[in-house]
RNA sequence: GUGGAGGUAGCAAAGCCUGGUCAAAUGCGCAGGACUUAAGAUCCUGUCGGUUAGUCCGUUCGCAGGUUCAAAUCCUGUCCUCCACACCA
């Protein structure tokens, strides 16, 4: 048995010892693949962290011995809640809970044998690192880019902060899980809707993204082209805008909705006698945060606000409502309610006896208000619509946006759903935001000269409110226009401000000069394979692009991108849970590589399946990685014997096809073939050591312990870490050869029966007696297949359209065992002299008697129609 | 509701794009055998049904149709599962 917790232990001090995956600028093709850096927990490293560790290594692995200058570095995304929370209960501080906890997974990675160029890692909570931060926080402010602004935002109770949009999950926060309420709070926030277009146009160009990452931006983006319409109030010159997609149901227009918060409403009901039960309804649905923006079973709501408007197009005067259902933050906050056409706006108006005006009918009949049963949202002909009667809806659309847009009563404009991002947090453990509040002067961001502002340590953890409010030495600010009293800013960024850069960060991590040496940045970026979960496809994601075109602008960086090739790894499950500390159905990397090896593991979670897809964890099966990594060592026992083309031909095949797979990110699949190929050896006769020693180099991506070991073993000098790939050649590949070897034993076997039989030297005669057409198809089938085996090419040469269904039968096991072809082929048109002289000929031969019979099976070739008496 | 992914042998998981060498890789599980006093480990063989010495035949790739000489693979319909987004006007 070998010891494989020594071998790996070996391994890694060598690698380390010699810096073999230190990288530099070199004039060599560079290859920068990048996993998302970790947010460091202390809760160790469990299957799915080394499955999504091992993806990465092996491809980098992988690219680097095919001859690329591979960066591949690592970090931590170290700012963050949990650390401030995992602070205040175990009153620890953040910084000691963050670097224990950095220093336990960097353990535990080089543990897995990760190929890391350590020399590069990157702390986000360092100042270091976050000084870069700040400077780029007043980058974005000095570019119009950051804003600060009082809006209502989402509000996480229990994080005790604000969220982003992209951070509130169906009402829901991302991290905690608690339902996410509404706060008016003034906020900084970056202008990421300026590039709403670009981040939206540019989604085509990633060619190398996963459809529904892409597909998932794109409706985060959300752009709707539609028609901006100003509703005139009754009794004053107020126009109330609204977006609509849908200009063609204008005439159909029965009422008006505010979202209830919106600031216009309480002016519009002021000194009316609505104005006690709108705000009181704005309480209810607002206030006590029971509105949360989830339509998950929620009842309309909404009231009458006692004010009418002034439908453009037909003069009628609709009623202005607000409801629960109208969203403040997108389009203008009020809608056009069309509820023949609209299923929301249907609801609405059967609940408050709303009247229901039909102004679209379908091609081939009726439609009558009192009967529907649903808004009526298909393509069809337009009615009650004055001069628009008659036109089908999609040109009523145009025309009518062109109308309303001619009459000046609105405009075609484009919508998005993407808000602008919230950054500050009101929370510790971040980045401080580098301004200050001045009494005189406002505003006033810290001069860049003074960064970094940094993040006191001598704060109070009493889990409420803001730490950073404790130390009075931080709060003390000298504003930098007039000199006088100011006061710190104590919100902190957003820790997705942190990673949206930090892969510019890897390429000149110890750069003082800028947030990045420009050099550098554009021999690496951008990243050529970037792995991560999908969890991301509109946080992190969506940012690290917003940020990469903002410092384009502003004549940083030359590309537009910044991840070429995007992977989602999937993740290990455990009795269908996501492994983790609070399921408790954790399987660790610890007691693995301790059962098995890391080897074991590594290329156990590979195989199991296409790193793209989820797995359930079981125990059991990874038996089965661990004999095949023992078998490969028992390889070594046995190397020496003749020269074997088929081993060789094997080996090639098996070199092109992992190749393929490694290439494809197919990993399961490569190591399956290498399994094949592994069994094939052990019991394969011949040389086997040039085999064995590019296994050894195709394993290193997987195990890459065990083929250093074996790579040493065989007498190879350096690491196979760093050797070249292996090359196949595709005149070494032969098919029939290999096939040939399958047929070597059945057919000896064949012969030595019959020689047992009929006591005579070897002599293989099969004889087929066939029909006409038969024995012309054969013939052409027994020359075609000795050029080529490709079934098409065959069909293509032997094609006999009479007899097409049974040609198209046999072809395929004529190419799969050519050996059945028979080496007799006798035409039953000229049976009687060839039966006889055949036969004559083979009793003279064999001096035996026998008969030959007639092919009447159905299977073509059949059996031998020899038959020995 | 909208969008996406998927349903393959006891289980997991390839194959589907580019139809034929597919009763369908590989691993687990299971069965038999070798080794062992025995168990475990290891190795070998088998693992849809029937049949042979090699083999061949029949029935399979969610279900129902279609295209084709030929369908797990292409097309249409249908059922089911999973995921993402979700009152975006």
């Amino acid at each position: 048995m070998v010891n494989f917790r020594e071998i790996e232990k070996k391994w890694q001090r060598k690698w380390e010892e010699s810096k073999v995956f230190k990288v530099d600028e070199e004039n060599k093709t560079k290859f920068y693949n990048l996993e998302m850096f970790p947010y460091p927990s202390s809760s160790g490293l469990h299957m799915g962290h080394v499955r999504n560790y091992a993806i990465g290594d092996s491809y980098a692995r992988f690219k680097r011995m095919n001859g690329f200058n591979v960066l591949y570095p690592m970090g931590y995304d170290a700012f963050g809640l949990p650390a401030e929370n995992a602070a205040i209960k175990n009153k620890t501080h953040p910084k000691e809970y963050t670097e224990k906890a950095i220093s336990g997974i960097m353990d535990h990675q080089k543990e897995i044998g990760l190929s890391y160029d350590w020399s590069r890692l990157v702390n986000t909570s360092s100042k270091e690192y976050y000084k870069w931060n700040q400077w780029f926080f007043l980058k974005f402010l000095e570019n119009g880019l950051a804003y600060r602004k009082k809006a209502p935002i989402n509000w996480c109770p229990k994080c005790q902060t604000v969220l982003a949009n992209e951070q509130v999950i169906n009402g829901k926060c991302w991290r905690c899980e608690s339902k996410v309420g509404i706060k008016d709070l003034e906020q900084w926030f970056l202008k990421i809707t300026k590039y709403a277009d670009e981040l939206l146009e540019s989604i085509e160009t990633l060619e190398g993204w996963p459809e529904r990452i892409k597909l998932m931006q794109k409706n985060w983006i959300g752009k709707s082209l539609g028609t901006l319409v100003n509703f005139k109030m009754m009794d004053s010159d107020y126009e109330i805008p609204v977006f609509t997609t849908r200009p063609d149901t204008l005439h159909g227009v029965t009422f008006l909705v505010y979202a209830p918060e919106h600031t216009k409403v309480m002016e519009l009901v002021k000194n009316t006698k609505y104005e006690k039960d709108v705000q009181e309804f704005i309480n209810k649905v607002v206030l006590e945060e029971k509105f949360t923006r989830t339509a998950e079973g929620k009842e309309k709501e909404g009231m009458f606000i006692g004010k009418y408007a002034l439908n453009p197009l037909t003069g009628d005067a609709v009623p202005i409502y607000i409801a629960n259902f109208v969203l403040l933050d997108y389009g203008t906050g009020a809608i056009m309610a069309v509820p023949a056409h609209d299923q929301r706006d249907f609801e609405f108006a059967r609940k408050y006896d709303i009247p229901i005006k039909v102004v679209i009918k379908p091609k081939d009949k009726e439609l009558k208000a009192e009967e529907m049963k649903n808004a009526f949202v298909e393509e069809g002909i337009l009615v009650n619509s004055g001069k628009f009667d008659g036109m089908d809806n999609k040109t009523a659309i145009q025309e009518i946006s062109k109308f309303v847009e001619k009459k000046g009563w609105g405009k075609i404009t484009t919508q998005y759903k993407l808000r602008d991002w919230l950054i500050s947090r009101q929370r510790y453990w971040g980045t401080p935001i580098p301004v200050v509040y001045c009494d005189k002067c406002g505003v006033v961001p810290v001069d860049e000269k003074e960064l970094p502002i940094l993040l006191p340590e001598d704060v109070k953890f009493t889990g409420e409110g803001n730490p950073l409010l404790s130390n009075e030495g931080f709060l003390k600010a000298k504003c930098g226009k007039c000199g006088g009293k100011a006061r710190r800013e104590t919100d902190t960024m957003d820790t997705f401000f942190d990673s949206s850069w930090y892969f510019l960060r890897y390429c000149s991590p110890d750069y003082e000069k800028g947030p990045f040496d420009r050099e550098k940045v554009s021999y690496w970026m951008p990243v050529d394979q970037y792995i991560g979960g999908a969890e991301h496809a509109v946080l992190h994601l969506l940012y690290a692009r917003f940020f990469t075109k903002v410092l384009r602008d502003l004549k940083m960086l030359d590309f537009d991108e910044p991840f070429i090739n995007l992977f989602n790894q999937g993740t290990v499950t455990k009795e269908g849970n996501k492994m983790s500390k609070s399921y408790g159905n954790v399987v660790s990397q610890d007691e693995i590589a301790e059962k098995y090896g890391i080897d074991t593991a590594r290329v156990f979670l590979l195989s199991i399946a296409n790193p793209g897809s989820d797995y359930d964890w079981s125990d059991e099966g990874i038996e089965g990685s661990f004999r095949f990594i023992n078998k490969i060592y028992s390889l070594l026992d046995n190397l020496d014997g003749e020269e074997n083309k088929i081993i060789d031909s094997r080996l090639n095949r098996v070199i092109k096809s992992v190749t393929e797979h490694v290439e494809s990110l197919e990993l399961n699949l490569a190591i399956i073939e290498l399994m094949g190929f592994v069994n094939y050896l052990s019991k394969a006769e011949g040389a086997k050591k040039e085999a064995v020693k590019n296994l050894a180099l195709m394993l290193n991506p997987f195990a890459p312990h065990l083929a250093e070991e074996i790579w040493e073993k065989l007498g190879n000098k350096g690491f196979a870490s760093v050797a070249d790939w292996p090359k196949y050649s595709s005149n070494k590949i032969n098919y029939e050869l290999e096939y040939s070897e399958n047929l070597i034993e059945i057919a000896s076997n064949d012969i030595k029966r019959l020689l047992k039989l009929v006591k005579i030297e070897p002599k293989k005669v099969t004889l087929f007696v066939a029909e006409k057409w038969k024995y012309d198809f054969m013939k052409k089938a027994k020359d075609a297949i000795s050029t080529t085996r490709d079934v098409k090419d065959v069909m293509r040469k032997v094609m006999d359209k009479e007899h097409a269904a049974e040609i198209s039968k046999i072809i395929p096991k004529l190419i799969k065992d050519n050996s059945k072809i028979p080496n007799v082929i006798l035409d039953q048109d000229r049976e009687y002299d060839i039966f006889v002289n055949a036969k004559n000929q083979l009793q003279k031969e064999f001096g035996l008697n026998f008969e030959i019979k007639k092919d009447d099976s159905k299977a073509f070739p059949g059996k031998p129609t020899l038959l020995i008496e």
